[in-house]
DNA sequence: AAGATATATGAATAATATTTCATATGAAAT
DNA sequence: ATTTCATATGAAATATTATTCATATATCTT
């Protein structure tokens, strides 16, 4: 299969390398939530969970579908879960950097 | 296997949410090279290149060995090889997102 | 159609990351 | 032990990204 371009890539990488964002993928990943679910539990305000919504969909990493007023985010299993995967077997011990 | 806390996520991504960083993994991803060949490859200055590979260093991105002088890098394609290929088969025609 | 609820969006501000440049360190050669 | 080449590091300046808040839009209910 062909390689993306780095600017692809990186695109990618930028959606994901932000700790709401992470956030919100851990819950997506058992079950999906409309964004007022998202903001109860985890104690933010809507419009920036909402905020990193957009940028996560726009890469495809979460789906939405309406229902009523709300709407409804899936995260995109087949991408997102294998690559938490091979992280999780990395050898993260050495990401010193700390964050506050 | 256990996964990873988010934190631990967003360390690593941030570490690969560069486009110097990725274009540096897509030389490596061919061969092994010193800090003074990717300078030249890329075209950028020695401190710049240095700085990027510390941080991929830390996030055991990359890997160096001494040789003389000369210090040789190489990337941990046991965890970034993969994860590339999975961005590959992603439909990241979705990232609509410009950059400069 | 007016009100209520759910979500999205724009733009100013705040926070964070990168670049740059000067300099330090380290290894080899003379 | 001094010079040279290769790389690393610190810190200020700059650029990028996230947060916030005010407001817009969209759907449902009455």
């Amino acid at each position: 299969m062909k390689s993306c371009s780095s600017n692809t890539y990186h695109l990618f990488f930028r959606n994901l390398a932000n700790p709401l964002r992470i956030d919100i993928i851990s819950l997506l990943k058992e079950k999906t939530m409309s964004v007022t679910e998202l903001s109860k539990k985890l104690n933010l305000e809507q419009s920036k969970i909402s905020h990193a919504l957009s940028s996560m969909k726009n890469c495809n990493v979460v789906e939405s579908k309406q229902n009523g007023k709300q709407r409804i985010y899936s995260l995109n299993k087949k991408t997102i879960t294998p690559i938490l995967k091979i992280i999780d077997k990395h050898k993260c011990r050495f990401c010193k950097e700390e964050i506050k």
